[in-house]
DNA sequence: TTTATCTATCGTATATTTACGATGAACGAT
DNA sequence: ATCGTTCATCGTAAATATACGATAGATAAA
């Protein structure tokens, strides 16, 4: 039954909650972090740096192509990856008003309401 | 098998990724945003705004508990919740370090890599 | 003390995620 | 045309996540 309710909640909140589930594993924070620092796009150099199976990897790939964080052009037989500029930078700004939002804005403690 | 090589991450992506897996329900974003943005912290508050059942919404405070995002204090037989401050800002600016890193430094298409 | 209220936890069912090996498809090289 | 390389997908197993009702514990109110 797990997340069947996902679209009685407000759209904001569920573009979020999905970026979020793509970075919610290692595996796709550290490939984010290959795509950039390394100038490599290949996907056989990701699973070497990766301690993950070559078809895992893969399907980790996917997440991240799937909400747009990354994107790849077919080169050969092989596969350049690199990262969506656009998009990630979109992700980036919604993280920001959401934890801006929260820290600034609100920030009462409990304390002050307890009797 | 799921997850079973989580150890084997870099520290850093570990906990930015556990971040990530908190914020990744659009309920527990809608949570984070419900206690700034109205100045309740009661869970039953919570509860009657969002379309899940109490013990579903008490799940989702666990989770966001579990990684100090919110905290929650007794008031005799209700909870009074709130969002963890120190915590949330710290997990902001880890956001931002990728997010600016991965969005400024790289950023070389690739297209560039083709021959 | 009894009752009502509020919340966490337990038990359970179902869906999703993670991971791997095996296989297949696409392409370059020989 | 055949072979080797690269990567995606399929099939599968196991772990997690999601959701609910029922229940238990803690406290306030009566």
């Amino acid at each position: 039954m797990a997340f069947a309710k996902t679209n009685e909640f407000e759209k904001e909140a569920i573009y979020l909650a999905d970026i979020a589930k793509a970075l919610s594993h290692p595996a796709r924070i550290q490939i984010l972090k290959i795509l950039t620092e390394i100038d490599v796009c290949m996907c056989g150099d990701i699973v070497e740096l990766l301690p993950l199976a070559q078809s895992t990897v893969s399907q980790h790939l996917k997440e991240l192509k799937r909400v747009g964080l990354i994107k790849g052009d077919i080169d050969g037989p092989k596969v350049c990856y690199c990262v969506n500029t656009e998009n990630l930078s979109k992700a980036k700004k919604e993280f920001e008003i959401i934890f801006n939002h929260y820290t600034c804005k609100g920030a009462k403690s409990c304390r002050t309401k307890k009797k």
